[in-house]
DNA sequence: ATAATATATGAACAAGTATTCATATATTGA
DNA sequence: TCAATATATGAATACTTGTTCATATATTAT
């Protein structure tokens, strides 16, 4: 964060060009939180889990085993994808189920792999 | 990255759905290149250039000008989202114009949006 | 109550990253 | 060619974050 706005020599955009701009950008807290989702999809594990639970609900084991990486770090990357709604679950006894908590998440990532076959 | 597997006493998922997790599972690299996507995505900064180019095309200096950075910060930034094929840039004299490469930017910060508000 | 097991979590460490500062490059005009 | 200006970039620093390891919590069965 700086404080000091650089100024060359003349504005090239037009006041009312800066004016939409304004009015269309989403305030501070909208930002944090847009970038704060993007983050979270923003890492191979978190994705992985997010693909595998696209085909049905799994246990934090069957994740781990499938993704082939411990239950500690699964565990730790399921909190995130919960914190952030991704994520669902019920218990069942000594087992956790986990799932994908609406369809957002299969559209997003599809729009993102459509940038990147592009 | 692990090496080692958990294995909890019985595995819950059924054989063929962790089949069809592995056929749907997009390979390593796809994997990268999407997360390498979201993170670029994944920060305030970014998101607000690339909102501030909703609008219009617009030189270094206008943008840092609007989000209130310094020119250097922006200039570092463009690079990260020239690289990923976010925004294209023209040169015009000593000035650089840079704008949104495709429409793709849009609709995934658009459905970014829907989440959060949900 | 105790043992066994599935999951969660705190602390530590390593790796990655955004900004700043100084400076380099590119373009224009005199 | 030289000065001025817009942009780019390398290095340093502060901050964030993912994994590991050890351990805690929760549930079930004996």
């Amino acid at each position: 964060m700086s404080d000091t706005a650089p100024t060359c020599g003349y504005i090239h955009a037009h006041e009312d060009t800066i004016r939409a701009v304004n009015e269309r950008m989403p305030d501070e807290d909208t930002l944090c939180d847009l970038a704060e989702l993007y983050k979270v999809f923003g890492d191979t594990t978190r994705i992985k889990i997010l693909y595998a639970l696209f085909e049905s609900e799994m246990c934090v084991c069957d994740i781990a085993s499938i993704i082939n990486m411990t239950q500690s770090a699964v565990s730790h990357q399921l909190r995130i994808l919960k914190a952030n709604r991704l994520v669902r679950y019920r218990r069942e006894g000594k087992t956790v189920f986990y799932a994908l908590a609406d369809d957002h998440v299969k559209s997003i990532l599809g729009q993102g792999l459509e940038h990147i076959v592009e």
